[in-house]
Order: structure tokens, then C-alpha cells, then sequence
DNA sequence: ACAAAAGTGTTAGGCCTACACCCATGA
DNA sequence: TCATGGGTGTAGGCCTAACACTTTTGT
């Protein structure tokens, strides 16, 4: 047992775990809650941090154990501290969001339990988690204009329509082909993955990879990525 | 006392009070910690969150206590976890910074040990309290590039050239007077507070006031201010 | 052969930037 | 009268948004 002068509300990290893919869109990674409150609901996996980890520490450690994934890309994006939002007791989250290729991950130990849901298909959540998914979501969008952070969702060779529908989807808006194609070419952080066969303008789209070295070195240089 | 079967850690909001006047920029709100650790070194106000009160409250009340401020803009933006960030136990902190008039603070309480610092002269301070200045300011620059923030800053009436002022000491940069009012009045959230005396093109200022109503209602019909 | 997907270039409008002169005030 | 501060408009370049046709593949 632990005691202290004055009550000491307890500390977990929830993490909103996106995934792409062209099917379904924008995804959540769900699990299916098997003990009070909200027994059978849905909502993000989390725990308590423990006490010698930092939040990150323990959110990707939720993270691994739900995909098995040992790196990915995660941010803090908020602290919920709403006195009643647990109703056990005063439990207040500091929220992830992490973003990973759903190719890459593996169910992990509480995978029957886990399932991936299209951003427009989640069901009601546990806790505030509905909120928490709204905060993430908007948090994501304004990330994505400022930081090529859609590659993590990505495989490491894609298309540009497949890059294309993906800002799409998270951004919930319609681009020119034309138009989006070279914006994005402009940049300067794509690199073209192989030579294309030998049918010049054809079907077959182009394949891209993400140059993260060529990004660092121009973010270095003070360019700033805007979108 | 209060007993828990796992720790706890212990859990305190700090909010970074910028405040802003023509003469010393952009300034922080430091007070002088009285006890140990760090006696004597300076610090953002903050303290323990109450368990019947969630973090935004707590942030509130101590920036009631130390500017006699009920009402200001203030957001969270971040939780600091590192393990031993506090060398006395295991201590997070919720962040907050606080966009107040220098005007308008009364010392509080504990006025005695508090002062402005202009951004380029704070001194080394408690804890990790760099780190979360480093990134309260960052936090407000994108802030501003999106939000009309500035104007809970400055007194209800001001000059375009205060206003460029404070733009140019968040975003430490400078801008083409034409340039910086054009763009500011297009944006249509100005009102201009009082018709001017009577010499028209004069040394004397227009004076101006940020319509609040406005740009709710533009806000609500779509509309995105991009500075 | 037809439908679907991908590649490509041009034009017009708006936005951003850079820049110079006039007037009024206060020293 | 001189220095300072504030107001105002225009021209060029860049970016954005809108738009159509050709090629290839699969059915």
C-alpha cells in the first residue's frame, strides 16, 4: 500500500492508434473492454503509467502490446482530467496518438479483443474516449499540414493516389490530381522507388518512398513543410 | 492520510503567464520559490490539482492567486512526465499558458515574490521549467498563425502598430507596415474604435478594437483566419 | 471496344512581397 | 526645420485552382 498526505488522483495514457489503408480509410484501433466499467464497450487501450516510467514510456508500451510494434510515430496530444470521467475514481489520462501501418501490425496480446474501425463507423466509446477521438482527430489534421507525418501510415513504397487518399481521408476534402501531384513533388521530400518498367505514361502508377534524410537535412536548413 | 494499492503519482498544473507592452515585448509572469528544492530560484506560478477539480480549474485558481485575473485566455498544451523531474517524488505537471493584460494584473497574494521577465532575460528557473517555456512559446506561435489570439494581450483598444509589434515579438520576425495592416484589416475581425478627431492622414494613430463577434459568427460559417 | 485509372500542362485570379511619398507632430 | 512616426497604393512573382486529353490496362 502506498499513502500520501493528500489525495493523489491515479494516472493512465490512452492511445488513439490510426491506420490507413485504401479500403477502409482512416481507422481506429479498438478494444473491447472486459471488466467494469463500461464492460464490453469499446475504447482505446491504455493502462496506469507506471510510477518509474515517463507517459511516452507507457504509451508505447501499450502500443507495443496491442501491435506488437516496437517503433512508431506517437505524440502527446492532451491531458483529460475531468473529475467524473472515470467513475471509480479520480483517474485523469494523458492521451497518445500513434500512427501505424496496419500492414506492420501484428494482433497483439489481447488481440481477439482488438479490432480496427473506419473513422466513420466507431461505435460509442467508454469513458470520454468519443472526445478523446475527436481532440486526436483534430490534432491530426493540423499536424498534417505542417509535418509529413502521413508517411507513417503509409507502406515504405507508395503510390500518389494512394498518398493522395490518404490526405483525403484525414482531411475530409477533395484534391486536383494535377494539382496535388505536384504540390507534393515540389516539396522535395519524395524520391521515385524504382524506374518505372518500360510503358511510359501508362496505368501503372508510379511508385514513391518518403526521404526522410533529404527532409531532415531541409528542415535543418529552415524550410518549413506546409501543406 | 490516503492509501492506494499502486503509487501515485502526484499530479500539479503551472501556467506560463505571458503578458506583452510595447516597451519589454513578450514577458513571463515568474514567481521566487520561498522552500526548497530551488529555494530562491524563479518558477512558473502552479501547485497541486485538487481532487474535486479538474487541471484547467486548478491552472485558473492559481492564476487568479497570482494576477487577480478570473477571467483570461488560457490552454493547456502539454504534460511534462520525465521521472525525476522533481527530485522530491514523482511529481507530472499539466502546462497551461495564460494570455493576460500586463494592465490589468494586480499583485496578488504572493505579489511580493512575483515579476515580469521579458522573454530574452528569464533567468535559469526551477525544475524543468525551461523545457516548458521552450515549449509554451512554441505552442503559442503556431497558436497565433490560427487563432486571434494576440488581442487578449493588448488592451481592448490599440494601434496597428502595436499590434504589429506584438506579432513581430511572438513570431520574432518583422513585417512591412503596408503589408502587415493590410493583411490584418482584410481579415475583417478589426473595428475601428472611434472615428479619428479630424486632421485626416495624420502622426496620430487610428485606433482600433478586435470584434469578437465577428469573427465567431465568420468562424461559424466556415471561415479559417490564416495569418 | 469500352470503362477505369494515371500521367501530363496551361491559364487566370488571388496573395504575398517589395518599395516611396506625403502629412502631421513634437523637439 | 528637422526627425520621427503613421498613413496610403502599385507592380511583379508565386502559388493556387480550375480545367481536358491521351495512354494503357483489364474486362
Amino acid at each position: 500500500m502506498y499513502t500520501y498526505k493528500y489525495p493523489h488522483p491515479a494516472v493512465t495514457t490512452d492511445c488513439v492508434i490510426f491506420g490507413y489503408d485504401v479500403k477502409e480509410g482512416l481507422s481506429v484501433l479498438l478494444v473491447e473492454r472486459g471488466i467494469e466499467p463500461y464492460r464490453g464497450c469499446w475504447a482505446f487501450p491504455g493502462g496506469f503509467m507506471n510510477i518509474d516510467e515517463d507517459a511516452e514510456t507507457g504509451a508505447r508500451r501499450e502500443l507495443r502490446e496491442e501491435t506488437g510494434l516496437e517503433t512508431a510515430f506517437i505524440e502527446q496530444f492532451g491531458c483529460f482530467t475531468e473529475v467524473n470521467r472515470d467513475p471509480r475514481e479520480r483517474v485523469i489520462t494523458i492521451a497518445f496518438y500513434a500512427l501505424v501501418r496496419k500492414a506492420e501490425v501484428q494482433g497483439g496480446d489481447d488481440a481477439a479483443a482488438a479490432r480496427w474501425f473506419p473513422i466513420g463507423e466507431v461505435p460509442a466509446l467508454a469513458f470520454d474516449h468519443d472526445r478523446i477521438l475527436r481532440v486526436a482527430l483534430g490534432k491530426l489534421r493540423e499536424k498534417i499540414h505542417f509535418e509529413p507525418v502521413g508517411f507513417e501510415l503509409l507502406p515504405e513504397v507508395f503510390t500518389m493516389p494512394q498518398l493522395q487518399s490518404l490526405y483525403e481521408a484525414i482531411l475530409e476534402v477533395r484534391f486536383d490530381r494535377r494539382n496535388f501531384a505536384g504540390k507534393m513533388l515540389k516539396l522535395g521530400i519524395l524520391e521515385q522507388a524504382e524506374e518505372r518498367p518500360a510503358g511510359t505514361g501508362s496505368r501503372i502508377p508510379v511508385r514513391y518512398r518518403f526521404n526522410a534524410d533529404q527532409y531532415k537535412e531541409m528542415k535543418s536548413k529552415g524550410f518549413k513543410l506546409e501543406f
